[in-house]
DNA sequence: CTCAGTGCAAACCGTTTGCAGAACG
DNA sequence: CGTTCTGCAAACGGTTTGCACTGAG
């Protein structure tokens, strides 16, 4: 905060070095707190909302706006260093893209709401035959299934049948 | 609007009499406003916004405040006549299951932002795999691809690379 | 006639923005 | 030193909610 700076970054993971570069290619300055919020990230497995990520800063003794995680959120997306999700919270989440498990595709318990990735090959294929099909060109999908996690289903939870059993029946 | 009412629904697509039934076996009054919600969500093929809707309905001639929109997509949405979608435009958009073409699979281009259904049966695959290697039960999914669409690729837009080429890189 | 629905406007809440003061290069 | 960033607080925009009034059953 008060003194002259300049040493964050060095000693750190690649991935945030990687993050300095990203910002000193473009001519923006490497501030402290734009180290911060990317290693808070980068140091992370989770999917972090932006609370997750103010109060993992409290917990190192910053203080940072919540302006800045934005905007500090906002360049790291662009860097495409972080991927920013949406699993209907109303809020988003954001994870490293470098931490090993690079997949996006997603099980979603809608009883716990818990999150586990998963890898299915068979997007491949999908996305080529789109493109052969249609000509349209992917860039990045998203495959999310929502259901009922093991751990819900040992807890005996039971999936309610909300709604219209068979919509096709008359009247 | 004033007359005496309990007219609607009479001589009316099969589906909204299907949500006429979903609210009376729950004991819900069916509505002047429930039905021209409906109406006219079972009306379209496309991905409405409640903008869309409330425009509609004024194109109708009715004036039908937003949270009554609102609440009754709700209720559709509980049915499981409706299905309600997030493309990440920072509001929801709302679409009839029973339309025919049941496909919640979807292809978004980043350019010009058009929706377009696609089928992937690959899917079932899929969700299979994910059951017997996880436990997991698969109720519900989406799947989107984002990239660029024929049309686009056309007029001469080409994909920005922003971000790091190789993020492997070192330094 | 009663209970639930409707409409309005205010509340909500995650996110964005304007601006004065602080920091990077 | 000039330009960009930061933090605060206010603005924003889609959605939700409280409450007096209207309408369905």
């Amino acid at each position: 905060m008060s003194a002259r700076s300049a040493g964050h970054e060095q000693g750190s993971s690649p991935t945030l070095r990687l993050f300095g570069r990203y910002l000193r290619d473009r001519g923006l300055p490497v501030t402290q707190q734009r180290s911060s919020v990317a290693e808070v990230v980068f140091d992370s497995e989770e999917h972090l909302s932006v609370d997750d990520i103010e109060r993992a800063l409290r917990e190192r003794g910053e203080r940072i706006g919540k302006a800045t995680i934005y905007r500090t959120l906002d360049l790291l997306v662009r860097s495409r260093l972080v991927e920013e999700h949406d699993f209907g919270e109303g809020f988003k989440r954001y994870e490293n893209r470098l931490s090993g498990h690079s997949v996006s595709e997603h099980l979603i318990c809608v009883e716990c709401g818990t999150v586990t990735r998963f890898e299915s090959p068979e997007l491949y294929q999908i996305e080529s035959r789109v493109r052969s099909e249609t000509g349209f060109i992917p860039i990045r999908r998203r495959l999310e299934i929502y259901g009922l996690c093991k751990a819900c289903q040992d807890a005996g939870v039971e999936l309610t049948t909300e709604g219209l059993i068979c919509p096709i029946e008359i009247i």
